[in-house]
DNA sequence: AATCCGATTGACAGCGCTGTCAAACGTGAA
DNA sequence: TTCACGTTTGACAGCGCTGTCAATCGGATT
């Protein structure tokens, strides 16, 4: 009923090899040959079995991403999706697409004790030819570790610690954050508040650093009652404005490490009767959607998660396989929006 | 290396079918052999090959989910995701996790002229147990035809046409837009603006007809210029919103069909230095990310994404193949947040 | 013309599993 | 005890493809 590479084969007057040589621009194929099969395979309009193909051969034509399952169920409860993941799949899946190859999602529960176990019988199932690993679980040890011992490339998105494991798609957030810092430091403010991530988060720690080299390099000294931390939640960031904004002097621009608690500021601005960003300039990280979305729209730094993703992809497609380095940083973006303006 | 059937078979001192039997559940399966065959898989943790299985075998323990690659391109483009997607992942991952199958994701082109043919090749090469359709794509005939040809069985999300063809899981966006309307209603508003989502999508006109229906049960009459037709943007959001409010007689609460054009009006409003919610009640649709996030906080409809695809998927997996109906209704959600008030 | 060599093609054996069908095993009835 | 019949298990042939290795071809070389 469906064709197969037989067919194929028959209909061309060669061997079933000789097809399988064209698809998959094997050497020394003959013009020829190549006419008489690509045309066969036009008319009988024939596509591989990919069970088949990796079944006997050593690809198998697959990358699996694997996403924290725990993260997932949270996202599920709140009935909320996951702008970050759904970036990076779109990154990952245009470039799969573009080389022939399929993506196929799996729910990693990375707090099981069994993990590591669990993960063997997958790459053994499955035998991806690359895996993309999502942060922050980028840098879970036990996962690299399966991975290493299996042999299966990987790629980190945002990994921050063993930097030699693996391969790695990175952005400077550092560097980011004190871009923004310096941006808002041009526009004229000089008392900045910082909300900053989970120490636990590497990225929270480069944010944070990023914006204290950029106060330092301008002279401009940190309040430590205007730095405040958060858990990258709305709720967060609006208790954390509250207790910034009710401080004796008040400062003219908060940076929030993320796009979520910079709304929690507008939110917390709002109650208190403080104008954005009129009395009050405020600016995320991250561009989310809501970042456009919201009154007003924030300024906020792009991070260009699908790029990443693709890049990454790349990384474990075949024509590039271990031939270019291991890491990869891509650019971030400054997106200049309304709800930052000169202090009045 | 990896353990295959034969050295499970070997270590159990059973043949390979057996191991076979007792991992597939098959009839007849003495509890003494399960009992040696599952001592050796555990001990040499062992886990089928998928390809080996779906080569062999009628299943292929995947789900594939057609994902529309122009809008994946624009989401691309614009840097940001989508979250309606990411939660239909989460609930078909969820499911496929459970039964042991495997969620691969599409892209498919849905302008492109060879379709159809591109279609069956997929499905052919991919062998996918079951398909999910996402909206609006859920209603191209195209790819019903294909699936149909093809005998793959396939759940529709959100489909609106051709009812009868595949399987469909959908929420009553109909009475929701009614509920919402009547809750405003409740709440003391007369005057109610309405922001349509465009025409093209049936969901949109259900929205509508929804209001409609909720303002004439309560015997309030709809004024033609209190209703505008958007494009589920935020900017078409904002300036139907600018239109609304710039009527001579303005109402006190507006209706947007979808969350970014509720936003748009949060941003129209404040532009107008129209108070929301004091002076303006503003409510969405669909419970987008953004919508808790705004300020303030949107009354929206929450449509279970997650559980739709997971009704969806469990309707693929092989325990109730067939078995229940071919259509399943999921409940939505009135999500009451501080957008809207009584009139004062 | 004979020889050699690289380029091109084909024959064939699996990859690891499931489906088919037959064999072995048990049970109760005769 | 013997036979019939349902239950449990195994042998074996592929599924559709790629890898290996050998065969063939077509010139260049002598």
């Amino acid at each position: 009923m469906t064709a197969t590479i037989y067919d194929v084969a028959a209909l061309a007057g060669v061997s079933i090899k000789s097809v399988s040589r064209v698809l998959n621009r094997g050497p020394n194929v003959s013009p020829k040959l190549q006419a008489k099969v690509l045309a066969a395979v036009e008319t009988l309009d024939y596509r591989p079995n990919l069970s088949a193909r990796s079944l006997a051969g050593a690809s198998s034509y697959l990358i699996a991403a694997f996403v924290d399952a725990e993260l997932t169920l949270e996202h599920w409860r709140s009935g909320r999706g996951n702008d970050y993941l759904s970036r990076l799949e779109y990154g990952a899946l245009v470039e799969c697409r573009k080389a022939g190859y399929h993506l196929m999602v799996e729910l990693v529960d990375y707090g099981s004790p069994s993990l590591e176990t669990w993960l063997l019988a997958l790459l053994r199932s499955l035998k991806p030819d690359g895996v993309l690993l999502t942060p922050p679980n980028s840098d879970d040890p036990r996962v690299l570790d399966v991975l290493e011992r299996n042999g299966t490339p990987f790629v980190r998105l945002g990994a921050e610690i063993d930097l030699d494991r693996g391969m790695r798609v990175f952005m400077d957030d550092r560097q980011a954050a004190a871009d923004m810092t310096a941006h808002l430091i041009a526009l004229g403010h000089r008392r900045i508040g910082f909300i900053a991530g989970p120490g636990s988060y590497a990225a929270s720690r480069k944010r944070r650093e990023g914006f204290e080299a950029a106060m330092a390099r301008h002279g401009l000294e940190v309040d430590p009652g205007l730095v405040v931390e958060g858990d990258f939640t709305f709720d967060s960031g609006r208790r954390a404005g509250t207790a910034i904004l009710g401080r004796p002097e008040r400062p003219t621009a908060i940076f929030a490490s993320n796009d979520d608690m910079a709304l929690g500021v507008l939110n917390a601005a709002a109650a208190l009767g403080v104008a954005t960003p009129a009395a009050l300039a405020v600016c995320g990280f991250d561009d989310t959607p809501s970042a456009m979305l919201s009154t007003p729209p924030l300024t906020t730094i792009r991070q260009p998660v699908a790029e990443m993703a693709a890049a990454a992809t790349r990384l474990l497609l075949p024509p590039s396989a271990g031939q270019q380095g291991h890491a990869e940083r891509v650019d971030y973006a400054l997106i200049d929006r309304l709800s930052t303006r000169p202090p009045s």
